[in-house]
Parts: C-alpha cells; sequence; structure tokens
DNA sequence: TCTATTAATCGTAATATTGCAATGTAATAA
DNA sequence: TTATTACATTGCAATATTACGATTAATAGA
C-alpha cells in the first residue's frame, strides 16, 4: 500500500501529521534551523551548508515551500529563500497545542 | 535511495526528524490523542477507536514504543497502553525547541 | 549574441512505509 | 484439555520517499 487511510482521520489530524511529516527528515531541520540562524534570506548557499547534492536540496525546498513554511524570492540567478513568519507560528501553534496536551498525573500504567 | 543520509546531520536534528516521524502519520496522531483524551491506559479498544485493520493499528502501537512515547502492560490477554510520560516531555522540549526558534523581525523576502 | 551561473525539473534506482490477510502466541474460560 | 480472546508477527502488494545524474530554464555579464 504505502497509502495513508487520511479519509477516516480528523482534519486537524492529518494536518498535523503533514506538518509533522516534512520535519520527519534531518536535511529538511537543517534547513530550517540554517534559515533561522542565519536571521536573513539564504541566497544560494545552502547547497554548499547541507552536504546534500544541488537537485536534493532543491526537492527538500520545494516540500517546504509546498506547506508554507518558507518563502523564495528570485533574486538575479539565484534564489533567496526564509522563513514564513505567519505560517510558522500558524503551524507552531497547532502543533504545540498537539504535543502539550495534559498528562494524567494518577498513573495507570 | 530512501535511505537518509543520518550521518551527515547532527544528533540533535536527526532525534528531531525522528520523533516528528512518528507523528507523521495520522493513524499514530490519532493513537496519541485518544490516550490523552481517555486520561488513563487503554485496554483493547483502539482497533474499534481508530478505523484500521488491528495488525495496523499494532505495528503503528510499535513503533510508538519503539521511540518510547507510550509504554505498554500486559492485563490478562489484552495490553494497556499509556503515554510515557518522561520521555513525553523530554520529547516536547526537543521540539518545542526546535518550532520556537525566533523570527527575525528585519523583512528581507 | 554567447557563455557562465544558479536553481528547477526529469528520470530512475534503491529503499521505506502503509495496510492487511494469514498465522502465531499467550493467557483466560469452559 | 480444549476453546476463546487479544494481540503480535510474518509475508506481501501497492505506493511513497530519498538521492542524484542529466537536462532544462532563466538571468547576468562579456
Amino acid at each position: 500500500m504505502g497509502l495513508s487511510k487520511t479519509e477516516i482521520f480528523t482534519d486537524q489530524q492529518n494536518q498535523i501529521a503533514l506538518f509533522a511529516k516534512v520535519f520527519g527528515h534531518p536535511a529538511r531541520v537543517a534547513i530550517l534551523e540554517y534559515l533561522f540562524k542565519l536571521n536573513t534570506c539564504v541566497c544560494g548557499d545552502l547547497v554548499d551548508e547541507i552536504g546534500l547534492a544541488q537537485p536534493t536540496i532543491s526537492q527538500h525546498l520545494k516540500e517546504l515551500k509546498l506547506l508554507g513554511l518558507i518563502k523564495g524570492n528570485v533574486e538575479g540567478t539565484s534564489v533567496c529563500y526564509c522563513i514564513h513568519k505567519e505560517n510558522w507560528t500558524k503551524m507552531k501553534e497547532l502543533m504545540v497545542q498537539f504535543l502539550d496536551q495534559d498528562i494524567n498525573t494518577t498513573n495507570c500504567c
């Protein structure tokens, strides 16, 4: 199969899974951390920074862009990327809400 | 390929990716939300709750257990599951730290 | 115009994931 | 002892993901 049965889950559950999935690869985590670290847009040097081939990086960037977590601006021959603030904040709220659920204090297991 | 080049990333990046990956499927999100909602351990009714076949649920539970996010206790013929509090908290700290990075206020893109 | 540079896309191979039927296993019930 | 019940494991088919070489597209500069 390899195909998730998304229709039996809530929109929220599917959305959490979609965001989590994109963070489920260290290269994408590394790209995002780099974008945060630089504190400005990155034009070009992502391929040198992360140790993967150019088409691979391009593919990871595409997925991040598709989910709206980063923005890409064409600047001459290169492309500048940065975090999409509003969408990142929205995503963060969704994820933190999921992660921050109350854990029952009365032990069971 | 289908194989991540984990060796070129930091331990932290790989750890974030591992946790995120397990949340990258709505069934596992649903299982965890159900465990939180019940606020006690779940013995048995997970297959009825989530709409997937028993072997499929069993497999998802295995992955959650493997990462230490849930505990399973044998209780007669059934098995009771609940959130592994300490590990969940540790995981949450790692993830929130990643999600909560400062976004530069000076616009670039 | 020609060429270099940069990044996206295409094509493809290797591997991973998802889902479930069939089967195995362990504990309780009759 | 023999069901029965509850869950794990196995095996497999369908699909997804990862990675990269080759190519293409677009712009900048000579």
